[in-house]
DNA sequence: ATGCGAATAT
DNA sequence: AATATTCGCA
C-alpha cells in the first residue's frame, strides 16, 4: 500500500520534472533550430529527447531514449515542425565514369555529396560564425554518427566560448579520426538539409568541396601514378581518384593549391633566408624540398609530410609502377623549378605543349 | 567544344 | 587559408 502510494508520488514528481525538462528542451531546440544546418545532429538529438520524455509522461516508460541512430524516431509528428527540416540528402550516385581496373582497397563507398545549400537563412548567421565554417560537414560516410556528434558538440562549445577560448581550433574538415574507411557497416545516409532550388536561382555558389585526408590521400596517389604534380592534369587525377561526384574543377583547384604550396614553402616569411635555390629531390616519385628529405630516404617521406603538412607526399600502399623511371627522368629535372623539355618520352599530348610553352 | 593553368573572387 | 569561379589560351 504504502509502496504503492510512494510510487504514485514518485510518478507525479517524475512527470512534473519531465514536463519542465521538455519545456526547457523545446526552448533550446528553438535556439538550435537557427543553426539547424550546422547542428543537425543536435537538433535531432534534442528532438528525440523531447519525444522520449513525452512518451514517458504519457505512460510508457521507454528506456532506450535514443534507440535508433538514424532519424527513425521522428515518425510521430507530435514533436513539432522541426522535423520537417530534416530533408534527406539525395545520394545522386551518378556513376559518371567507372571504368578502369582498381587496385584500391577501399574505394567503393566514397560517396560524399554535398549539394547546394545557401539560402536566406544563411544570412541569419553572423559573420564570425561563417568564418568558422561550421556548416561544412564533409564525409558523413566516414565518420559515424557518434563522432560527428562529438565534433558537433565541440563546435557548440567553441561557439559558446566565443570560438577562441584558448582551445585549438578545429580544422574545417574533419573526418574519422581513426582513418577507417570503407566499412560500409553503418549504412550512413546523411540527412543534410539541402535546398533543392528547382530551376530558380542559378548563381548559387557550389558547395565547397572539403578535401578530407582520405580525399587528399587519393589525390596524392593519383599524383604519384601520374608522375608528380607538374605533369598530372586535373582530369587524369580525377579519373584515377575515382571519387563519385568529384569534378575536374575541384581537382584543378586543389592541384593549383598543391602546386603553390609545393614549391618554395618559404616566401610567406619575408625574413627567412630563403636559399633562393631550393634543392629538390625525388622521394617516392615526388619532388620534395631537399631539406625535408635530408634524413634517411625511408622516412623522408614521412618527415616531409609532417613538415609540410598535408602538402607533403604521403606514403602510399600503391607501388609505383613502371612509369616510375619515366617519372624521374622525364620530369622537370632540376632545382630552380626549371622544367626540362623531353618531348620524346611523354605520350601525353598535353605535357608536350605544356613544356613547349615553358621552354 | 575541352581542358588547362593563372588570376581572381568569396 | 582553402576553395570556387573566371579568363585567356591552345
Amino acid at each position: 500500500m504504502i509502496k504503492n502510494l510512494s510510487n504514485m508520488k514518485n510518478y507525479n514528481q517524475k512527470r512534473e520534472r519531465c514536463s519542465e525538462y521538455i519545456e526547457a528542451l523545446e526552448e533550446e531546440r528553438r535556439k538550435i533550430n537557427v543553426f539547424q544546418r550546422e547542428l543537425p545532429l543536435c537538433l535531432e538529438l534534442v528532438t528525440q529527447a523531447i519525444e522520449a520524455y513525452k512518451k514517458e509522461i504519457s505512460g510508457t516508460t521507454t528506456e532506450n531514449l535514443y534507440g535508433q541512430s538514424e532519424c527513425s524516431e521522428q515518425t510521430t509528428g507530435e514533436c513539432g515542425p522541426v522535423l520537417d527540416l530534416f530533408i534527406p540528402i539525395k545520394h545522386s550516385s551518378t556513376s559518371t565514369e567507372e571504368e578502369e581496373e582498381e587496385v584500391d582497397e577501399d574505394d567503393d563507398d566514397e560517396h560524399e555529396f554535398h549539394e547546394d545549400i545557401d539560402f536566406n537563412d544563411k544570412n541569419m548567421k553572423s559573420e564570425w560564425l561563417k568564418s568558422v565554417q561550421l556548416w561544412n560537414q564533409p564525409d558523413a560516410v566516414l565518420s559515424n554518427k557518434l563522432e560527428r556528434l562529438e565534433k558537433e558538440t565541440e563546435t557548440i562549445v567553441e561557439v559558446i566560448k566565443g570560438k577562441d577560448g584558448g582551445v585549438s581550433q578545429q580544422p574545417p574538415c574533419y573526418e574519422t579520426s581513426n582513418g577507417k574507411y570503407g566499412e560500409g557497416s553503418d549504412g550512413e545516409k546523411k540527412d543534410q538539409p539541402q535546398k533543392d532550388d528547382g530551376g530558380g536561382g542559378r548563381g548559387q555558389r557550389k558547395q565547397r568541396r572539403c578535401w578530407s585526408q582520405e580525399l587528399h590521400r587519393r589525390f596524392l596517389n593519383a599524383l604519384k601514378q601520374l608522375g608528380g604534380p607538374h605533369v598530372a592534369t586535373p582530369k587524369q587525377i580525377r579519373e584515377l581518384m575515382k571519387i563519385d561526384g568529384l569534378t575536374n574543377d575541384e581537382v584543378k583547384s586543389h592541384l593549383q593549391k598543391y602546386r603553390l604550396h609545393t614549391r618554395r614553402p618559404s616566401q610567406t616569411t619575408p625574413n627567412n633566408r630563403n636559399s633562393q635555390t631550393q634543392h629538390f629531390v625525388v622521394v617516392g616519385g615526388l619532388w620534395v624540398p631537399q631539406a625535408a628529405a635530408n634524413h634517411s630516404t625511408a622516412n623522408a617521406v614521412v618527415s616531409a609530410e609532417t613538415t609540410t603538412g598535408i602538402y607533403g607526399p604521403m606514403v602510399s600502399p600503391l607501388p609505383c609502377h613502371s612509369n616510375f623511371d619515366r617519372t624521374i627522368s622525364d620530369k622537370k629535372s632540376n632545382k630552380g623549378m626549371v622544367r626540362c623539355t623531353s618531348p620524346a618520352m611523354s605520350s601525353s599530348t598535353r605535357a608536350n605543349t605544356k613544356y613547349a610553352k615553358i621552354s
